[in-house]
DNA sequence: TGTACATCAGTGAACGCGCGTTCACTGATGTAC
DNA sequence: TGTACATCAGTGAACGCGCGTTCACTGATGTAC
């Protein structure tokens, strides 16, 4: 690649890092400025067309990187899962982790998620929606091999993402030892469902 | 009262419902102007002042009438739930009937809970924690009645109560079909944490 | 290899806009006597 | 009941500010021959 180029890419992964860097738990995608993110990236305001038309590109594309983090946090989590068995208490964990090390990430996927603009929701939903699917796969093949039948695998799965995606979100901003109290919360409710999802399978054959 | 002081409510009711009417999937409070919600409740700009010494002073008192909406929703639920039996069903069903009549109301709370403002957030989780706290007294009491006991009522209540504040928001923006939909599948969800946690419980005390 | 030309990331000046907030004011309503 | 004064919700002009966007430009990098 040219050295023309590859200071074209240099210069848009800093005006992505500038958005990510202001993030906060009071500051939301939503109230920067495209000013302000070109300032940060120390560039010229003017500058920022050459490599977006609007500040909603650059923010759809770091959505884009967030699906990609997701998608490889489901990696992660299934490696682990095949060596240490305990898929819910694994799960947390690694998801757990993952949103320490990518914290502004998910906080644009988090808040975007139900944020006002479509553009931002319909993107972060499919995201999501890839992430339920493939849990569900998961749910419903683990299933079928300890012989224990589950209701619902679609629903259960698409319960749990929300539940996890909450605590996450709530997650975020809290103390080591907080955020450890949410997990053992988080694995109790991801636990009830998957039981839930057992017993209703059970008494729905027995009839 | 003076009719001096009637006015002034009235006209402070004005720009709290200028305000409400605002807002909608893609427009958040948070970008709502002193400017426009005067302007939308046809008085000057500077006239504002004399109601709320800030926008978001404007907000937390949406947040209070969200608050007093969500007491009487549950209020509304346990009487017809004593009339009709069915709790979970007759719970969402009251919830979203309080949804479409509130949407706005709603829409507010449900986007500011996990929004940028911290006053916001804070007190909307205040609102929810009081929602969730007798959520569980509710539910404690009924596994006592029905001899079902429960493990962790407060944590069942939670977790009921993020499955469907998170539903919540999806109906608000949906067709009448769809949302009929959004409702099975949240009084399924709910039915499966009971079942869970009853299991749990069961399972526990047999040690 | 050297030369002439094309490309294009980054620039700085300039624009018009809606914003929040201040200020001194007006005039209807309320109150004291 | 009438009068003189106090209160105060609502006003309009004015301010400075940061914003997004346009434009014609510069000069380093890339390319064709």
């Amino acid at each position: 690649m040219s050295s023309r180029a590859e200071q074209k890419l240099r210069t848009r992964r800093a005006l992505m890092d500038a958005a990510l860097a202001q993030l906060s738990a009071d500051r939301g995608f939503g109230s920067l400025s495209l000013r302000e993110v070109a300032r940060e990236a120390g560039i010229a305001p003017t500058s920022f067309y050459r490599h977006f038309s609007e500040l909603d590109e650059l923010g759809l594309a770091l959505v884009d990187e967030g699906g990609v983090a997701l998608r490889q946090l489901m990696r992660h989590a299934r490696k682990r899962i095949a060596r240490d068995g305990s898929a819910i208490s694994t799960s947390v964990e690694t998801f757990m982790e993952y949103l320490g090390n990518n914290a502004n990430l998910f906080r644009l996927m988090l808040r975007e998620r139900t944020g006002v603009s479509k553009p931002f929701r319909t993107a972060i939903k499919a995201e999501i929606d890839h992430f339920a699917t493939e849990l569900a796969d998961d749910l419903h093949r683990v299933a079928e091999e300890r012989g224990k039948p589950l209701s619902d695998a679609r629903l259960v799965a698409e319960a749990m993402v929300t539940l996890v995606f909450n605590q996450g979100a709530e997650a975020l901003d809290t103390t080591a030892k907080e955020r450890e109290e949410l997990k053992i919360k988080l694995k109790t409710e991801l636990r009830m469902i998957l039981m839930g999802a057992q017993t209703m399978a059970r008494r729905a054959s027995r009839k």
